[in-house]
DNA sequence: CGGGATCCTTATCGATACTG
DNA sequence: CAGTATCGATAAGGATCCCG
């Protein structure tokens, strides 16, 4: 086994390099602020802007339209428009968005139940560094 | 039934809005635009640094340098200094971190699985817009 | 090789004001 | 109600140089 740099991984197979270009694009468009989060949200029913907007709290209108409008780009999100006064919008998921909901929701509920953990690290790398 | 805005959700169950707070902190703590990346391929074993920037590509070492940093103060990654000319530093998954990587995996996995329904829908979109 | 420090350029975000 | 438009602050990100 050497010790050189390089991969150091099979040689022939150098991992799914080739997956990685592609994933990292889909990664990073999900990966800004809201959209996993709004994504998780409306996995619970569809919901109106405002009523949106509330649930989520510290967001901005602007960050929220413009999420949206990515997220029904992408075709994650249909958006209803109601002809009314006051007019209502509703926001729901899409087949593709349901999909898409799983892993989202997988991955809040790992983080949701491993909390303590994550803080428990941090406590430990804080004392690791005080007390070196 | 009432056209009032609210959340007309079944009164009583106003969903997990209990767990949304801290779940957005932790999505928000691990939602920048590498984090996710980086855990994905260290999933695959471990690399040192410059291996693993050169498997990122387009990473400035510069924040390549700070997400590891955050991944190892939240306790998912290690950092192994071997002291040589040159200097050799390995990074690797911890259990918090392997355990994280399967929910990344997942995510990956389905943003790669899906990326032809995503692109359909973003022309479908886009031809929407052109035609009305 | 593995970074830290610095500078500089963008993108992100929020607050405010305005429209249909 | 559901946004768009504009502006200013601030943070993220990249390029370069430098050091152990």
């Amino acid at each position: 086994m050497s010790q050189q740099e390089s991969t150091f991984r099979k040689p022939g197979n150098q991992r799914d390099t080739t997956a990685c270009e592609p994933i990292s694009r889909m990664l990073a468009r999900i990966s800004d602020k809201w959209t996993l989060l709004v994504v998780r949200i409306l996995g619970g029913g569809p919901l109106r802007f405002n009523a949106l907007k509330r649930e989520i709290g510290e967001i901005s209108q602007k960050m929220l339209a413009s999420t949206l409008r990515d997220l029904e780009e992408n075709g994650f999100v249909t958006r209803t428009v109601t002809p009314l006064t006051p007019p209502q919008v509703e926001y729901a998921l899409t087949d593709l968005g349901r999909d898409f909901w799983e892993p989202v929701q997988a991955l809040a509920k790992w983080t949701h139940a491993n909390s303590a953990r994550i803080d428990a690290a941090r406590a430990a790398y804080a004392t690791r560094r005080a007390t070196r």
